[in-house]
DNA sequence: TTTCCACAGATTGTCGACAATCAGGATTCG
DNA sequence: CGAATCCTGATTGTCGACAATCTGTGGAAA
């Protein structure tokens, strides 16, 4: 699992989590307020660690706070999306970049074998896209994690990697680019497995270009409505 | 003043950015531990808004946190820099880029004001270059705003900002680059008012590697020690 | 002397109650 | 009839006390 597993936590990470999983889902509306005694009552605890998890969330910015009006859940409109994918093309362009020159071979390996998981997948079962959107998550974070950078791994693995899975439950029930997805993954794995990080770089920002091309216009549709 | 102002603001807020000043400024050190009890009495509330503030800054991970242990102020060891700087080489190359074509007349103008200004107090007070420092960081976020992408706004001007003013902070006392920093900022805004964007993003990019650099082998020495 | 255990002090985690502030509706005055 | 005002209910902000957990110190047994 990419989200981390609250074993022996306190209270306040315990609802963290919660929190954090139930925004992502969409299980709690954007911008939806989020009432203190009721998430409280619901979770069997005090509103002490409540307001802890709301301050973390606050942190990592998955939800807006104002002073004696409460919390709200963080809105994703279409501005915060296209810079979201900006800012995903330039760091995870530099992670692939950086991981062709870091990455063992069987990493590099492991990481077509993913591929291997997904297409058998989607043979499979057309419709269920929920499994092969996350798989696609894990792939992007498994280049990430071959940059060794821990802090790029912050940035994309806890945050924004937060923001692009509401994104993704926000639109997963429309419009599928699976097919032309997995082809260009399977490139990237071959410039990587090839030591080109310049290849990788821009096959990388071309797939999330290509990625924001199709949410966008999905989301533009959506909100003419 | 970039770091926002607490004017009426809750308990909790005054104690987060009371705490990160402390932390960024060096007064609290690095890996120190944060005790609730202590903190809550210097700063005259309860503990209750302290751990709000303590949580808050987990988030934005000026502090780490471990269950049942409290809460110690981040550390900043050369591995972390180094990334750092390469985050901030993807991202503040890409603003520049967009700034380019985002930033009015004016603004870029302005830019070039705030270099005049450096130069005068350069000039004046060799000795005291906390100031410019600072006003390093101002030069680098006006061009992040130029970029007009919120999310990196937020990322470089809230957190990212924050690690790098504790590093300077910590070098500040050593070696000085403003001369060659500046010339290298004349030649961004140059490019700037050009509206050459790669132009501007490969000076802006050679201009942080620049700076890690220097730094790095600043750290490495005091590591040394 | 060394190792293990138990105890005490300190620190963190949690809860319930109270004060401060805000939102919405009824009331009253122009 | 409309707008400003006050009141009331609800929600957030804060505190103090208590429970759970950790740390390290001292003593007893091998």
């Amino acid at each position: 699992m990419l989200i981390s597993t609250p074993k022996q936590d306190t209270l306040a990470d315990i609802a963290t989590h919660r929190l954090a999983h139930s925004i992502v889902t969409g299980e709690l509306e954007q911008g939806q307020k989020l009432n203190e005694a009721e998430l409280a009552e619901r979770f069997g605890m005090g509103r002490g660690p409540l307001r802890e998890a709301l301050r973390h969330l606050e942190g990592m910015r998955l939800v807006t706070r104002v002073p004696n009006a409460g919390a709200r859940v963080v809105v994703l409109d279409r501005k915060t999306l296209s810079d979201l994918y900006a800012v995903r093309e330039a760091l995870e362009g530099m992670a692939c970049r950086i991981a062709a020159t870091q990455m063992t071979d069987d990493e590099i390996a492991q990481l077509g074998k993913l591929l291997d998981r997904h297409e058998a997948q989607i043979k499979k079962q057309g419709g269920k896209v929920y499994a092969q959107s996350e798989g696609d998550l894990d792939f992007h974070f498994q280049i990430v994690r071959g940059s060794r950078n821990q802090m790029l791994m912050n940035l994309l693995g806890s945050e924004q990697y937060q923001l692009l899975r509401m994104c993704r439950y926000r639109t997963s029930r429309n419009a599928q680019r699976t097919g032309p997805a997995l082809q260009q993954h399977r490139q990237i794995v071959a410039a990587l497995a090839q030591r080109d990080g310049e290849l990788a770089e821009i096959l990388m920002r071309r797939h999330i270009q290509g990625a924001w091309h199709s949410i966008g216009e999905m989301i533009a549709k959506e909100e003419a409505a």
